[in-house]
RNA sequence: GGCGCAUUCGUCUAGCGGCCUAGGACGCAUCCCUCUCAAGGAUGAGAUCACGGGUUCGAAUCCCGUAUGCGCUACCA
């Protein structure tokens, strides 16, 4: 590593970082995955995280989206120092609330020689394009302002015309971008444009904008998309003009598509936001990890980390170049491993909650307050937590217990299983019932007690060859599925007089049937 | 089209010149456990490190080309 590197990465000096999304809507999971690294990175060092908005471009502003932006950050848990609403001792961190600020410095590079105000015309823009196009060169700005003549100054201004501020590329030389992750890159500056820097409605564009702010605002690390790339030189060149340091440069490479499509994570065929994630039942600790995990890795075999792991073993210098495919199965994995190892019930049954309530298992009031309901709905999801993969799974799994006996719908023939005959299992349901009609509370509610009882009856009295055909009438009188949770379990949580309805009323089914 | 970045099992990755006959994880397969489904445990298949040239006693690791992927080429960010 080089010397620089090296100070660039060192954890002595804390680093100050920022996320800075546009307030277009929904922030994409990449761009979240970005402010993942750059929160980690503040935090790692003892720094500080910003949060800025770029609302430059005034017709692209979409209503709510900063709600969006907050509210994504905020279930993920990266907590900001500094933004808008927060404060800090650099705001308003509203780029809006900032335009005398670029307009300012705009002024000073056009005094100073190295920007200049163009006249030119969306139109005139078009043709200068299509013509070079035509002729086969590269397309852009022929720098026709450059040089304008006082003369002609007056006459566009005449006209009306509101110029945009351009600035003046070095017509020669070379411009290097050095970046933590991605090698040097040097380009020649007679292939960079004369980038527009101050828009005419007076608004920056991003080129000037970010950079004036990450200066006032004392960022340190500039954390963003690897598209940003090819306008690093630019970004260099006005660092230069300005006399300002440059910030350590970190360009994250973007997230593609799952195998099989093609181009960077869409969201005609993905979900591509963190509302939709917790949508589908994702744990705000499980995409956290997964999304550090695509990209970045700590070691050759650690899985699994809290935030607080994370914050303590986070590495800019270990973010991965190239661009990783989304992989959902993965993280499914991390999401299982979570509810099933982590969480513990009360905290998962919780969590449940809106999920039961979307899907009509419970009222949205239970949900918000369930009261007495409480260990009710508590054992219930204990009953699937260590066989579910994401939240939104579990109504449909447990509604079986919160319907009465009667509206289980399933074919009689599924009650028969291994036995041999209708009336076999019939049989079976009887001893069941007989026995945990008469056997005292303590073993009732005792999991072991009720194992052993069940299949001392299968071995003992009914003389079954395994435990299969004893359990397996029950299992299926009891959630009226094939597939279900642990017997015992489940007849606990149904509790005695359920539990008895329904083996009953199964038996009588199977009775009809023979 | 031009410019740029990247390239290790299907996927995420370890690897920073000899420890690599390339390690881990997801997924997949088989087996064990077992009252179903999961979870868990074990085993296995799966990468001549994109390809072709160099440099070197020695290359997945350094250099150059080609291919492929991705990005940029706006008064959008």
């Amino acid at each position: 590593m080089t010397e620089e590197a090296n100070k660039a990465t060192s954890t002595s000096t804390p680093a100050r970082t920022r996320y800075a999304p546009s307030p277009t809507g929904n922030p994409h999971i990449g761009n979240i995955r970005t402010a993942i690294f750059a929160y980690l990175w503040a935090k790692h060092t003892g720094g500080q995280f910003i949060l800025r908005i770029e609302d430059t471009d005034r017709k692209r502003l979409v209503e709510g989206s900063l709600d969006n932006i907050k509210e994504s950050l905020s279930w993920l848990g990266l907590d900001w120092d500094e933004g808008p609403d927060k404060g800090g001792p650099f705001g308003p961190y509203v780029q809006s609330e900032r335009l005398d600020r670029f307009q300012a410095v705009a002024r000073q590079v056009i005094e100073e020689g190295k920007a200049y105000y163009c006249y030119c015309t969306p139109e005139r823009l078009d043709a200068v394009n299509k013509a070079k196009q035509a002729a086969k060169q590269a397309p852009g700005y022929d720098r026709h302002c450059r040089n304008l003549s006082e003369e002609e100054k007056q006459a566009a201004l005449a006209e009306g015309i509101k110029p945009t501020v351009r600035f003046k590329v070095p017509l020669e030389g070379s411009t290097t971008v050095n970046d933590l992750i991605v090698k040097p890159l040097t380009v020649e500056n007679s292939t960079i444009q004369d980038a527009v820097i101050l828009k005419s409605d007076g608004y920056p564009t991003y080129h000037l904008a970010h950079l004036v702010d990450d200066h006032d605002m004392q960022v340190t690390h500039v954390i963003r998309g690897q598209e940003w790339l090819p306008s690093a030189p630019l970004h260099v060149m006005i660092y230069q003009a300005l006399g300002w340091e440059i910030p350590v440069l970190i360009h994250v490479p973007v997230i593609l598509n799952p195998p099989g499509q093609k181009g960077k994570l869409s969201k005609r065929d993905n979900a591509v936001s963190v509302s939709q994630y917790r949508e589908l039942g994702y744990l705000p600790e499980a995409l956290l990890n997964f999304l550090v995990l695509l990209g970045w890795s700590y070691d050759d075999h650690t899985e699994f980390f809290t935030k607080q792991d994370l914050v303590e073993k986070f590495e800019v210098s270990r973010i991965q170049p190239t661009p990783a495919k989304f992989n959902i199965e993965k993280l499914d994995w991390i999401n299982a491993h979570y509810i099933n190892h982590v969480l513990d019930v009360e905290d998962f049954a919780r969590r449940c909650l809106p999920f039961l309530a979307e899907a009509g298992v419970i009222s949205p009031e239970e949900a918000q307050d369930p009261g007495d309901k409480w260990p009710f709905i508590r054992a219930a999801c204990a009953l699937v937590k260590d066989k579910v993969k994401v939240l939104s799974e579990v109504p449909q799994e447990i509604d079986f217990i919160f319907k009465p006996a009667a509206a289980l719908e399933y074919p009689a023939k599924d009650l028969v299983g291994k036995n041999e005959s209708p009336a076999a299992a019939a049989g079976v349901l009887e001893a069941a019932i007989n026995f945990l009609k008469e056997v005292p509370d303590e073993v009732y509610n005792d999991r072991e007690a009720l194992l052993s009882g069940l299949s001392d009856i299968s071995e003992n009295k009914l003389k079954l060859t395994n435990r299969g055909m004893m359990f397996w009438p029950p299992r299926v009188a009891l959630s009226g599925r094939t597939k279900s949770p642990d017997l015992m379990a489940m007849i606990i949580a149904l509790g005695r007089d359920e539990t008895v309805q329904r083996l009953e009323l199964a038996r009588q089914s199977l009775l009809n049937q023979s």
